[in-house]
DNA sequence: ATTGTATTTTAGAACAATTCTAAACTGTTG
DNA sequence: CAACAGTTTAGAATTGTTCTAAAATACAAT
């Protein structure tokens, strides 16, 4: 199969969002859509690209990162103070937090309920809602 | 009036918290407690400490904030990467988060309602539910 | 008060995560 | 394929925070 089709579906959805399907970006999205609700730092995915033999800076790692959130492909989660998350599912949810070792994992969306919400100040609208329920182990 | 009396209030709260009242705990609770609910950065106490003629290191403004978190005299939110406040209102409340500046804001605690928690996972119990509002300004 | 000791503070180095910079490279369009 | 804007890169710079080992201080016992 030749790459160009291998990789439609991806360049489809990085044209859409206005960005050039760059070697990179293709090989970066395969990698973090290859599954639907993953948590991964700049660092972990920066990781996997060279274990994926493919050599891409950590900037573009960041660079990417980015863009794909602004495109509205990714949800960035900002969970302790040196630490952010991308999260490869866009869908309204919530997370918990596990604090022994910091990883995040989604709530199913039924299972919180947030039932009331404030009016947002004058001038201001709400642009989302994070539920972070924070866990520690025993 | 003595030094003594005038922060009689203060160093009994460190007391309380297993804290030696020593002159620089003594000057940041005065400054951090001077309201009820502030949103402060490290950075930002260390800049009041300056402007109060009150000389403490950078490090110590770390240690003292993070020993009032423990102590449950302060509350920590990370909202953003690199950025970590303390709330001096330790009770059970949310924010409103304002992407445009970065501060953040209280939610009156009744307009926010969580009105279904799930399950914390085997072996893990929930330690606190975090709601940040993030509101953007036109 | 003076001393002894554990606790605290400090300056500065070290560190981690992220952003910046300016030069080299690449995708796209004509 | 030539031209150009958009992209990537290595490495430096920046930011926020933690660490380290030495100096200072609070407190308890004399």
């Amino acid at each position: 199969m030749s790459n160009q089709k291998r990789y439609a579906p991806i360049i489809g959805k990085l044209r859409d969002a206005g960005l050039r399907p760059t070697r990179q970006r293709i090989a970066l999205a395969e990698l973090m859509f290859r599954d639907d609700d993953r948590h991964i730092s700049a660092e972990m995915l920066h990781t996997e690209a060279a274990e994926a033999r493919v050599s891409v800076s950590l900037a573009t790692v960041y660079n990417t990162l980015h863009q794909f959130t602004q495109a509205g492909l990714l949800r960035e989660i900002a969970v302790e103070s040196g630490r952010s998350y991308f999260d490869t599912n866009t869908s309204d949810h919530h997370h918990f937090y596990f604090e022994n070792d910091g990883h995040l994992e989604d709530v199913a969306s039924n299972e919180v309920v947030v039932s009331s919400l404030p009016t947002p100040p004058r001038g201001a609208k709400i642009s989302r809602v994070d539920v972070v329920i924070r866990v520690s182990e025993d």
